[in-house]
DNA sequence: GTCCTGTCCTTTTTT
DNA sequence: AGGACAGGAC
């Protein structure tokens, strides 16, 4: 035992020591919570508690997939590490037929989702125009999210939104089950329903696991929140870890007072701080810490270094993101001449658009990087196809994998065949691959008919196939042989040669797949012998190969800390993808007001805090050095804009206040007393631009001709023609015209509605719309899209 | 059934 | 600006 503890903080031996009973483990960035948990675990097997009885919760696979390794090396023993999802998902296969689903039900996908929302509304009669399958794919989310069943929405809902989901809500799920699928959420909702109406089941899992754990407790939902609870309520042996100051998703469902409020679902709760810091310096963790101060919502606490204080936070101001990504590049190579590691640098960025940039400047250096997450390598066409063949294989009432292969590679059955056999097993519960091969009163003609007929034979040989192998990657082999798919991609594709990798990585996949099953077969059975679940990872089969491929995540493909080091490449990666990683050199760019913090977000109330919690946990990601950029202008949906620095460029200490702005219409304390004659061509305006940079920094950008990029936007786009729509325009109208309440406005989302009142003036205005669909909502006048009509 | 063109939407973040 | 998608031409 004193192995275990004897190299830890006083905080995490008292956190690792702790045996029985609720503990809540607060673990600032960088506090060695991991590891505290890992020792945890150990301390647990050593005084007696059975590896297997223990549950480990964690956010992402990579997370679960380390800590799995990382404890059975230290226990020797096997204790169930996992995700949420992975959890449910298996819980629901041993359980399926009690959810109203098979065993080997398929895991929809986004783009599944989003057709069977679009067939939902379409037998709804919801207009897709005004309600977007986005919208409606969002609010069923939601609804099961708070664990409302398709008629309890119905009775709830109001506004005209909310009808329009209930009315959705009940066709998708059906369309759902009918095809023996189950989306995300489901996941989450149907084995949190199951726990709690049937006591057998509960008994089942709350009895065999003693000791629960959940990592990144902040970002827990509801559900996940009911889940936990129905397995622990008893035995209390619950251990929570988490942060609440990285509380970052809140725009889906996640909901910090879960553990803001942990002492309070159990009053006895043991609470430990973890606050010394191990990863950054100190000038680091100052600028964190008194960014995150300016949060409300929160409990106190600072983060103290033990690494002295470093050298101190680079920022930096360019006029375009061109050159932003230019100076980053730069700033990469010198690192990099200088001896630095190319593993151990992050470019962070609020959103996936911003990369793109990011990635020509490192091109255009010849730097070596990765995408984090990006166009995710399952989502490829020639990806999805294969997979599609292996979902059908297994899930013979998978209508959207059948629909997606039935002619792929094309077999001449066309849309005209399809309409018959939709036509004829409308209303009778049969798929389509069972159409397929009774096509009795089909009414095809004998050329579909013979097509049809050899499509369903040939998905019944790969059933059979993938029944008399073990070998995932021997099934897809047979596939990509069988259907001639290379010929295929080749005829489709001839200019790219490499779409055919893609299949050979989807087989080398099939084959690790393989690999681990096998080596977990290995393992010595659970001495118990009778746990609910008695492997760790999927089932060695085809479907167990579905489920693995449906749940990774963005990070689960990064590499890992050896590959990362010999490949030697920066990260490019959201600051969301970024959580729970660590890198000596981190770069924050697009710091720009709208762009971090996103002005969309600004919309929800808690839009604001959730941004700087963001920041903060781009921030913290910094072991050594930190560099933060904005930009003056850029262009986005091809138009340009003109911006302000992000308010966290100040308020972590990075950069001075900006000083009042005193030129042009910002000469005035109040925007209506702004001369009227001011319109757009005013050389007021013009004029102010050039002094709207902040007071220089450091070191103001110095304008350079990129050889490969366009030198600056401004001199090129702003003089010839006549501007459409810039942010400013839209500003300097509203300036002219500013809202009251009773104003009948126009939102490019929300749609049309009413001002019910104004407050404050100037850009920052807030501004209360009741609108006629989306209900009442309080808009920030500078981001919100709002015209008066 | 495929190819081309024009239109529309996009930029929040993801298991 | 760039990508997805629908609809029309062949």
């Amino acid at each position: 035992m004193e192995s275990i503890v004897k190299d830890l903080t006083d905080q995490q031996r008292e956190a690792v020591l702790h045996k029985d009973g609720p503990l809540l483990i607060l673990a600032g960035a960088g506090t060695g919570k991991t590891r505290v948990i890992t020792r945890r675990i150990a301390a647990l097997v050593h005084s007696g508690v059975k590896a297997d009885r223990i549950l480990a919760i964690t956010f992402t696979n990579k997370a679960a997939g380390e800590m799995r390794e990382r404890t059975e090396r230290l226990v020797g023993g096997f204790p169930t590490v996992t995700t949420f999802h992975s959890f449910g998902a298996r819980l629901l296969r041993r359980h399926a037929e009690l959810v109203g689903l098979d065993k080997h039900f398929t895991i929809f996908d986004d783009a599944d989702q989003k057709a069977c929302v679009k067939e939902a509304a379409a037998e709804a009669k919801v207009d897709t125009e005004s309600w977007s399958p986005k919208v409606l794919i969002a609010g069923i989310s939601s609804a099961k999210n708070k664990l409302l069943s398709p008629k309890e929405m119905e009775e709830l809902a109001i506004t005209p939104k909310q009808r329009a989901v209930a009315l959705v809500y009940p066709r998708y799920q059906s369309i759902l089950r009918n095809r023996n699928g189950a989306d995300f959420d489901d996941l989450l909702v149907l084995t949190t329903q199951l726990l709690k109406t049937d006591e057998n089941v509960r008994r089942l899992w709350a009895d065999w696991y003693r000791y629960v754990l959940i990592d990144e407790y902040q970002d827990t939902n509801h559900v996940q929140y009911s889940l936990a609870m129905s397995l622990a309520k008893e035995h209390r042996n619950l251990c929570v870890t988490g942060d609440p100051d990285q509380s970052i998703y809140g725009w889906r469902g996640a909901d910090i007072a879960n553990i803001l409020n942990f002492e309070r679902d159990f009053t006895d709760t043991k609470v430990i701080p973890l606050t010394k810091n191990f990863r950054s310096t100190q000038k680091i963790l100052d600028a964190a810490n008194r960014l995150i101060s300016f949060n409300i919502r929160r409990k106190e606490k600072d983060l103290e270094g033990v690494n002295g204080d470093g050298e101190p936070i680079e920022v930096k101001n360019f006029d375009s993101a061109e050159e932003e990504s230019y100076f980053v590049a730069r700033s990469i190579q010198s690192y990099r001449q200088k001896g630095g590691s190319l593993g151990e640098v992050a470019v962070l960025y609020r959103a996936n658009f911003q990369s793109r940039l990011i990635e020509e400047g490192l091109v255009h250096r010849g730097m070596p990087y990765q995408v984090v997450g990006a166009v995710a390598f399952y989502q490829r066409k020639e990806v999805k196809d294969l997979l599609a063949y292996l979902r059908v294989l297994v899930n013979s009432n998978d209508d959207f994998g059948a629909l997606r292969i039935i002619n792929t590679p094309p077999r001449r059955i066309g849309a005209a065949s399809l309409r018959k056999m939709n036509d004829s097993r409308r209303g009778k519960g049969i798929s389509l691959l069972e159409c397929c091969e009774a096509l009795d009163g089909v009414g095809l003609g004998s050329r579909a008919t013979k097509a049809v007929t050899a499509w369903a034979a040939m998905m019944r040989g790969f059933r059979e196939f993938s029944e008399n192998t073990s070998s995932v990657a021997e099934v897809l082999r047979e596939i990509v042989e069988k259907i001639e798919y290379k010929a295929h991609l080749e005829k489709i594709h001839p200019d790219e040669p490499d779409r055919f990798e893609n299949i050979h990585a989807l087989i080398d996949a099939a084959a690790e797949f393989d690999r681990d099953c096998l080596s977990r077969m290995g393992k010595p059975e659970p001495q118990e012998g009778d746990g609910p679940m008695q492997h760790a990872g999927p089932e060695p089969s085809v479907s167990g190969f579905l489920e693995h491929v449906s749940l990774v995540s963005a990070v689960d493909d990064l590499d890992d800390d050896d590959e990362a080091k010999r490949r030697e490449r920066i990260s490019l990666m959201t600051v969301h993808t970024a959580k729970g990683l660590e890198f000596d050199k981190v770069f924050i760019v697009g710091l720009e007001d709208g762009i971090f913090p996103n002005s969309r977000a600004l919309e929800e109330s808690w839009g604001m805090e959730e941004e700087r919690r963001l920041a903060y946990v781009a921030i913290t990601r910094a072991r050594l050095s930190l560099t933060l950029t904005y930009n003056r202008c850029r262009t986005r949906f091809g138009q340009f804009e003109v911006l302000d620095p992000s308010p966290f460029l100040h308020e972590s200490g990075a950069a001075p206040e900006p000083k009042k702005k005193r030129f042009g219409r910002d000469a005035f304390d109040d925007y209506s007393q702004v001369p009227s004659t001011w319109d757009d061509d005013s050389p007021a305006k013009n004029d102010s631009r050039s002094r709207w940079r902040l007071p220089p920094i450091k070191n103001p950008a110095k304008k350079k001709p990129l050889s490969k990029y366009a030198p600056s936007p401004m001199g090129r786009k702003l003089k010839p023609g006549p501007r459409t729509k810039s942010a400013f325009t839209t500003r300097a109208k509203d300036v002219k015209d500013p809202f009251k309440a009773g104003d009948r406005v126009k939102h490019e989302i929300f749609g049309e509605g009413d001002v019910s009142s104004v407050t404050g003036y100037g850009p920052g205005t807030r501004v209360k719309v009741r609108f006629d669909r989306h209900g009442e909502k309080t808009l920030v006048l500078q981001y919100a899209r709002l015209h008066k009509i």
